[in-house]
DNA sequence: GATGAATGAGTGTTCATTCAT
DNA sequence: CATGAATGAACACTCATTCAT
């Protein structure tokens, strides 16, 4: 009944959080009950509150969590670059990498939002936005450098995040694709929908 | 009690049906409580079996309508249509219209297939898999006649395709953007997207 | 698993009242659990709350309801009484026999404020003091005119009061003394106490 | 982490009482929890356990030497003593002292009855009819030898402590009355109830 | 068709208690 | 002695579901 020989508390939470994450990710927050999760790591339900203050604080800093790591390995990514396309380049690739190898992460990151309330949903957003914002400067530098075209930067955001985000709902990693391969693809796609463009054909107007 | 004047059992129907894409729409399908969606239509919990099976069984029906309506839109909307550039535009315009006018029935069609039971899922999935299809092929078909130019027919469709739906997640109807803007935008980010072209620039081949 | 035949929901929660009323004045109200007050009235927990909002609540509109009671048993036994001696002698009986009668009602209508919130504390109390001050005024009107005296109204008031109400710390229905017995001695012993005096004698020294 | 300069095992036991009876007082036993105790006297919950063996026990021995300490109390006070009506003053300003200086311990001795267990109950109980039965035999005394009026011994014992013992319930150091006065008057109240009195008995003049 | 009352399984959470460190 | 981590039993409360009325 006491401490077991040998357990550190900071060792337990990790792996609390690592289940939790499987299984938020398998079935939703709501759905993912605190006794299934303490059998996931071995202890009894009344022992995560040794670790955790509640399930919805524990969604938040988890969440919020994943957001902050996300963002300190962008900015270490992108660290020293100031060449819009390089930067880009880096972008995506880090993208991709951070979206497949933390698949699950990403997923709840942008699922769970909603059970958040209303001030934990603010603190996550910000950080969100962070790194929307560091995108949407980024296609600002380009465009005004010469190297892109676009009409609205937002929009234009939302969209290669959305399109590079995606990956997220299908990637597997034992699928047909590398990742190298993957990584790629994008990349193309990418600069296609950025190049400054023989106004074109298409539809006459577009 | 009995049935109050002027209120007939399929106006029940789709008033429950109305009001539950409200409330899975933000709180999700788990933190949907029956009670509340009955307060929502004026009825108590218990009436709501006159009308439904039970909770998940009236979600599967749910997102599976929402899926047969966007098909049989869909179908309609480029009935006649063989021109893949054409089809393409008029695909685009759809998809947005739809993903605007209905963004909660869009929205808990993609999150809340987790909520299902595997039989449910798999009924749904085969639905959204014609419409994916429908893409896939129109892209085929377009590259094919030298239209269009891009690597993986598969990857560029799910990109295409979360690119567009990720409207959902932020469009607002009062927002900055006039649906038509928002269509013409989609429309070039869409067809840079595939034209062919000055492999040029961007990094030499890649 | 419906509705039982022939039960109405009034009745249960009289039921549920006169259960819980037993308990809290044998165990407290904290240490009184829901699953066996449910038992006590035959339903399964989940039942409770068919008939009652939470615990809380249902502790603070139980007392209340009881200070409520009091007083209007109170106003209608007292109602036409002017005479201050014919007031007080009405009083003590009309005390002793809700005290001895409602026992336990008394008993924890004293003993658990102190679970109630702060609101619910305030509205509990707001009715006790207008039983106290039913009998101070009382007393100031027998001083005035002359028939009883004593130095301080309001601790008066309150010994008066706590001598009367701790009858409901040992009366036992089938103990040694009958209640008209027992109300003879309280007559008596607060009429003494009233009674304007030789204030003399006692102790030289008080 | 052994154990912090300049702390005793004594002091700690003697803090942890201190805060209980406190926190009793203010919640009740049941409300208590060990957690908050423990965070009173700045050690965590664990610690507890090195000077309490549990927390039944720890309340009753907690009122068990409540109860001591009130009859030795007494003893001494009344050392010495053996006129009734001596006797009765220096009980009266006893027992006010001390139900006003330890008005916490008095209500916790009083309403915690109910959380011990049978065998604890008796013997808590046992000591407190000591000091019931040292005012019953000090009335009988007085009555024998003429100078107090009473009919019923046991009823006049308990209304007599009812009326000295509820000052607990409302009695605040920085009230409106000092505790002279409080004496004061209440030497008064017990002396006129029990004064040999005109006449009267029950009714006529009342 | 609608309702209120019931059910039972489950939910997150609390808490006294234990014990290796 | 103090601590942090564990335990298990209990707790109030929720919820989908049923059904006599």
């Amino acid at each position: 009944m006491g401490r077991p020989a040998g357990v550190s508390g900071a060792d337990t939470l990790a792996a609390i959080r690592k289940a939790a994450i499987a299984r938020i990710d398998r079935f939703g927050y709501e759905a993912m009950n605190l006794r299934d999760l303490a059998a996931d790591v071995n202890i009894r339900v009344g022992s995560l509150y040794n670790h955790v203050p509640n399930k919805q604080e524990f969604l938040a800093g988890l969440l919020e969590d994943i957001m902050r790591e996300l963002l300190a390995d962008l900015d270490q990514q992108v660290a020293g670059l100031s060449d819009p396309e390089q930067c880009l380049l880096q972008f995506v690739r880090f993208h991709i990498a951070w979206h497949t190898a933390r698949r699950a992460e990403v997923f709840i990151g942008n699922s769970e939002l909603r059970s958040l309330s209303a001030p934990q949903y603010a603190r996550v957003i910000a950080l969100r936005r962070r790194y929307e914002t560091y995108l949407r400067n980024l296609l600002l530098r380009g465009r005004k450098a010469g190297v892109w075209q676009f009409e609205d930067a937002r929009v234009t955001t939302y969209a290669l995040l959305a399109m590079l985000t995606g990956i997220a709902h299908w990637y597997r990693p034992d699928g047909r694709l590398s990742q190298a391969r993957l990584i790629r693809l994008y990349e193309q796609m990418v600069q296609r929908l950025l190049k400054p463009g023989g106004t074109c054909s298409g539809s006459p107007r577009a």
